[in-house]
DNA sequence: TGTGAAACCAAACTGAACTCAGGTTTGCTT
DNA sequence: AAGCAAACCTGAGTTCAGTTTGGTTTCACA
């Protein structure tokens, strides 16, 4: 993801938002959003930290942006990658590997995502704030539907055996964020592996079969 | 889990180490680590804010504390479950229902360990908060041994097909622990119900054959 | 070259985490 | 029961990151 991707269509042009939702990107993924300090994201841009409230009404407000820009991503990498296949089971694949195909900055995105959705679930103080994580719950709720859409098309199709699609699609993508948790960059398994691994633990769970039942 | 649960052998008496770990289990349960006051904790165990710091040394301290007994109660409980089962398979079913045999206090631990885990990442300043979490890290990492060591005894048997034990290790316990993300209580679905759909999706992804590749 | 809006900043403010310098309670010893 | 050490607790602060205030600077465009 290069600095157009955290664009947005209302952004002048010497809008400095880009530069600092990407500075935040790189801080909060690296040492986390509570111990990366506001002052330092403004030190990365190269402006004061109170020039930061032009574009933010907080550093939440900043963490929430991110936050919805990646869900914003997610659900059209999602679309993208499942608009022309033929069958659900291709599908579920290209929708697996489009989870992972990701620069290092979407990987940071996506650990910041991951780290931080607890925050979704209370109301926020301030207006905007609330604005922008009703915005990231509704993409959420998006997402969710879209893996649910695809997981009840390849049940009535006959390629999946019958399971509850809401809860099935809740455990897919919680299997697959999980891998934000410990996944680095410089670790030994590479991203590819990780996707190739991923995404047939996810056909077994959804189309596949089990063994004797105890 | 009772306060009992949450006592160490060096409390005296005397000591409102277990109330005030309990109630913090709750406020960060409920409202997030980083959105409750440090002193709503001291409030709900009827003591003034400055009496915590004779327990722990900081806000985060607490929390590592918690997160450390709830590591600790998996590690337990996996090695419970699993002692006894003949074979790798009933193991495997076991153990992920001892990972769902939580009372509701229990629930909440997991979820501030699931929301906080990103903590365990960077050194921490203080030496007893450094402590803590490296105690973390090494339960986490015998919690994931647990499990690979279970994985490669099923695949020695035969029981399970061959995949790297260690990234299933970990998606397994990435799946699991994935619910603590979106369950609550009063949610239409129970935890029994969840025990079991969770549980046959470990073992579809473990030892389940796969459908037609592409 | 004058104007308005966008962009920016130094200094002051706020509130929650934390420290300090003691005071109080408890249980044990004699 | 008196003495005492350890454990426990507190009010009055300090600190520091985030935020607000009250402006000044920059720049596109008329």
């Amino acid at each position: 993801m290069s600095i157009e991707a955290l664009t947005e269509a209302d952004d002048g042009p010497r809008s400095k938002r880009p530069a600092i939702l990407a500075a935040a990107v790189e801080c909060f993924g690296e040492v986390g959003y509570e111990a990366t300090k506001w002052s330092e994201v403004a030190d990365r841009v190269g402006i004061g930290q109170t020039a930061l409230y032009h574009y933010f009404e907080s550093k939440a407000h900043c963490l929430l942006t991110i936050m919805r820009l990646g869900l914003r991503n997610s659900d059209v990498a999602f679309r993208a990658a499942t608009a022309e296949a033929p069958d659900a089971l291709g599908a579920l694949r290209s929708a697996v590997s489009a989870a992972y195909a990701l620069s290092p900055q979407e990987v940071h995105q996506n650990r910041i995502l991951q780290a931080n959705i607890a925050l979704l679930a209370n109301k926020r103080a301030s207006a905007r704030e609330e604005a922008e994580r009703q915005a990231c719950r509704e993409l959420v709720a998006r997402i969710e539907h879209n893996w649910t859409v695809l997981l009840e098309r390849g049940m009535a199709a006959g390629e999946f055996p019958r399971h509850d699609s809401v809860i099935m699609a809740r455990s897919l993508l919680g299997l697959i964020v999980s891998v934000w948790r410990w996944y680095r960059p410089d670790g030994s398994l590479e991203l590819d592996g990780i996707s190739e691994f991923i995404a047939d633990c996810c056909l077994r769970m959804v189309a596949g079969t089990q063994p004797a039942q105890r």
